[in-house]
DNA sequence: CTTAGATGTTGACAGTGTCAACATGAAAAA
DNA sequence: TTTTTCATGTTGACACTGTCAACATCTAAG
C-alpha cells in the first residue's frame, strides 16, 4: 500500500526497492531472519523471482538495506529512551536500557544489524557509519556523565564507551539468542547499574594493565 | 583418519558421527559458518548425502553437536587463561580475557556457539548445561574475590557474573562480527579493567532503580 | 514519433535439506 | 554353523534457494 494507487497489473513497479525493503523487513518481523529470502521478498511484493536483481546485486544487499533500516530504528529507540531518562546518568542509563529493550523486542532485526549473515560488512561504508553514530549516541552521554562528575575522566569517553557498549551488547546478544532466560527488563535494569558503578569516580588502584 | 585403518571400501563407516562431527569441524574451522553443509560434511567423510540422517535427525542437530565441541574448547581455553593469572583478581580477568581471546581466534566456532544457527536452542539440554558450567567458571571466580575482598559483597556473585558475562560477550560479538577495528587484545584489557574497577567494593550511592 | 535504456519476466543451472525405497552387512537367534 | 533381523549406507527424487542469460515491455530523451 505505497505507490501503487489500485493499478493492479502494471508491468513497471513503480518503486520496486521500496516494497522490496519493506517486504523484506516485514518477513524479518514476523517470520524472523531465517525466512528472508529473495524470491519471498519478490513474491510479496507482486514481482517475479529475478526482478529484485535490478535493483540489489546480491541478497547481502538486501540484508544491508534491512540492516541499515534496522540501525536506524535502533537509534530512535535509543533516542527515546535517553529523552525520558533523569538528569546525565538517568540519560545515560536510558541508553543502555533503550538498547537492550529494542534488541528483545525485535530480536530479528537485532540479528540482520549484528549477525552474520553480510560476510563482509566492511562492504556497506553507510552500515559502519551508522554503527559510529549509535555508538557516538554512548559516548556523548557518557561525556555529559563526566562533565557532571558523575563519571571518571582519568579515561577518554570513548574508551569507556566500549566497555558500556560491549555490556548492553553482550547482554542483548545474550537475551536474544536465549542463552539468559531471565527476564530482559530485569537484568537490563541490574546490568546498567553495576555497570555504571564502575565507570563513576574511584581512587581505588588495580595494579598496572 | 580416525577409525578405518586403510580399509578403503567398507560398507560400513566404523564410526560416521565422529567422522562427520570432525568434518563439519574442520569446515567452520577452515571455511566459516556458511559453508556448513549436510552435504559437504557427509562428501569430506566420504559417504552419501543422505547417511548423516542415520546419526543426526536435522542440520540442526549436527549444530548443535559442533557448537557443544565448541563450547568444551571455550571452556578449556577459559580455563587456561585462568591457570595463568595471579591472584583472584588476574584469575577472573584471566576468565575475560581467555573468553575474548577465544572469540577472535576461532571466529567461526564462537559462531556456531551463540549464533542464531540453532533456531531453537532449549531444544539441546547439554548446550544449556555447557552454558551453565561456563558461566560458573565466572561465578566462581568472582566468589574467590569476594572472598579476598577485592569484590563488593553487596550483590551475589551470580548477579555481577551476569554483568560481567555479558561485558566480555558483547566484546566478543562486537569483534567476531567486524563491528570493531581496534585491535582485540587491547580492547579486551581495557573492557576488563574498566569492568573491574566496576565489580570492587564502593559506597557510592546511584539513588534507587 | 521513434528508439534506447531501464525495468520486469521466463526459463534454466547448480546447490541445498530432506525423504522414501532399496541395498548391505554385522550381530543376534536358530 | 546357518538364518534372520535391523542398524547403517545408497540412490533417486522433491521442493526450494541464489543467480544468470535471453527476452519482453514500457518510459522518457531525442
Amino acid at each position: 500500500m505505497r505507490k501503487p494507487p489500485r493499478r493492479p497489473k502494471r508491468y513497471h513497479h513503480g518503486d520496486l526497492p521500496r516494497a522490496l525493503l519493506d517486504a523484506a523487513l516485514h518477513i524479518v518481523e514476523t517470520q524472523g531472519t531465517g525466512a528472508l529470502t529473495l524470491r519471498a521478498a519478490a513474491r510479496s511484493a507482486g514481482v517475479s523471482q529475478a526482478a529484485p536483481y535490478r535493483h540489489f546485486t546480491n541478497k547481502e544487499a538486501i540484508l544491508a538495506a534491512v540492516a541499515e533500516e534496522g540501525f536506524r530504528s535502533l537509534m530512535t529507540a535509543i533516542r527515546q529512551a535517553t529523552a525520558a531518562g533523569d538528569g546525565p546518568l538517568g540519560r545515560l542509563r536510558g541508553v543502555g536500557i533503550g538498547y537492550v529493550t529494542f534488541a528483545t523486542s525485535h530480536p530479528s532485526h537485532f540479528r540482520v544489524i549484528f549477525g552474520r549473515e553480510m560476510a563482509d560488512r566492511s562492504a556497506s561504508p553507510s552500515l559502519r557509519r551508522l554503527a559510529t553514530e549509535t555508538f557516538n549516541l554512548l559516548v556523548d552521554a557518557i561525556s555529559d556523565c563526566q562533565r557532571a562528575g558523575l563519571v571518571r575522566t582519568e579515561e577518554p569517553a570513548a574508551d569507556l564507551a566500549l566497555t558500556a557498549w560491549s555490556s548492553v551488547h553482550g547482554l542483548s546478544a545474550l537475551l536474544v539468542e536465549g542463552v539468559l532466560d531471565r527476564p530482559a527488563h530485569e537484568v537490563a535494569e541490574m546490568v546498567t547499574r553495576d555497570l555504571f558503578l564502575g565507570l563513576g569516580p574511584r581512587d581505588v588502584n588495580l595494579g598496572r594493565g
